[in-house]
DNA sequence: CCTTGACCCTGACGCGACGTTAGGCCCTAC
DNA sequence: GTAGGGCCTAACGTCGCGTCAGGGTCAAGG
């Protein structure tokens, strides 16, 4: 495979239908990096490369941002036919959505021809409810893993707000015990780190969904690579973030041997 | 009409599905204006303002820029339902690209399950051939007076590459002349400057749709408010966009008396 | 072998459409 | 009358590129 020509940035962009300074930015950001330069410096792009790109340009035509796109891609690397369902699964929620709108603009039109005035909540259904953060984040989670997603819901739909406070309250104390460790200077692969990392993957297991040590280091992946759980991490204790990861990590190579 | 009650920024935002920071920015640039203002200053928003609302965020989710909506919410601002109607046409586009590009991902989990590659020229079909900028031009000529555009296609498409040539050149001779006058200290409602506008129109009327005076200046007043067009007549002389709109305007008054 | 012209490189600044504080006024309710 | 929630303007930050500027690369032709 991909024995067929490399091609530069300007041939590329053409087959693509994006601009070379398109091109330089993915690649300055990391997400699409060519996977050779000539001797001379010279981008080069091979058919994997091409394949990403449009799966790139599909997601963002579907209004990811790059950094979302970037997550979703990495977690989905392995396995490219469930990549492209998914994305399937995308483009049909779409659909739904316009001909959603065009029901709306037909009922606006209904009213103007009765002289009549809508109702002023009725009148932005279909585009008000689409919180795009929120979005993206399902969207992540479904992608990483469907099985897990459903699990989730199945169970966190049976909750009480008195679990609820419960549940992260456990959490929590998972992180802020964290924190102390690394305020202590203990290392990741530490027995006591490794022991605080198996409690969460159970925390997670019972409350959540069924949640192996590989599954754990996934996830894990998932969390530090998304700036809004950096963020949580980093404001308990400067470096928290990578420093779970790597208890995950070690927690995982010691119960799998 | 509009005798409901007037909202505050607050409430449109959670009507619409905007943060309050969007209304105060399409405040600012001129595209959704209050119609009223508390004595306190607070932004009043009366039921027309919802309307022109749901429109811009319609135009928005379809891709067009503020700039863009601008433009064609003025233009289509006489009438609502074929405005409305433009709009469905938009949405109804859309749908057809997303069943497009579906059928294009479709191709692609083929090939995948019969360990094929797919032709990269073919990768990209559905994605590929979306010019925006080419897009939002043909959508305001369409929208602006959909009579004139469908006879200016009629027309040109019969055109060779000579005709092109000639048309083009007759073109730029009007602009270099107006030009001159410019440079010449000519004021825009001299006769001078109103017969080479004149001629423009003219030039119109005979090659591409038929132009009265007054749609002439509506053109002109879409033509001057594109920053493409107002770079192209820069580059003749600072200051020649404006002039060249005085002096059609004149023109418009002298033949209409 | 050298030149020419099309293509490529890396900065670096600009821009549209907002997000996000920061500091302060308004206004209804208790 | 004061507390707190909502509103104001001003100003800077961000994302995803567009657009030069200054200079190296590469295949074709003389």
């Amino acid at each position: 495979m991909g024995a067929r020509r490399l091609h530069t940035v300007g041939e590329v962009a053409t087959l693509a239908g994006v601009t070379v300074r398109t091109l330089h930015y993915y690649d300055r950001v990391g997400l699409l990096v060519p996977s050779g330069r000539s001797e001379g410096g010279y981008r080069l792009y091979a058919y994997g490369d091409l394949e990403r790109l449009r799966e790139i340009r599909l997601l963002r035509e579907l209004g990811f941002s790059l950094a979302a796109i970037g997550r979703l891609l990495d977690v989905a690397a392995h396995d490219k036919r469930s990549a492209l369902k998914a994305q399937r699964d995308l483009l049909v929620e779409r659909l739904e959505r316009t001909e959603r709108i065009i029901r709306g603009v037909d009922r606006a039109l209904n009213a103007t021809e009765e002289g009549q005035e809508m109702d002023e909540t009725e009148m932005f259904e279909g585009l008000e409810e689409f919180d795009h953060k929120r979005y993206e984040a399902e969207v992540e989670q479904r992608w990483g893993d469907s099985e897990a997603y459903k699990e989730s819901k199945r169970r966190t739909s049976r909750y009480g707000k008195a679990d609820w406070a419960r549940i992260k309250k456990e959490g929590d104390a998972v992180v802020r015990r964290l924190a102390e460790l690394l305020a202590r200077g203990v290392r990741a692969d530490d027995r006591e780190a490794m022991d605080l990392a198996e409690e969460h993957r159970r925390h997670i297991d019972r409350w959540f969904y069924p949640c192996s040590p590989g599954m754990h280091r996934q996830v894990a992946a998932l969390y530090t690579a998304d700036t809004r759980f950096e963020a949580y991490f980093e404001k308990h204790g400067a470096g928290l973030a990578g420093f779970f990861q790597a208890a995950i990590r070690a927690n995982e190579v010691r119960s799998t041997g």
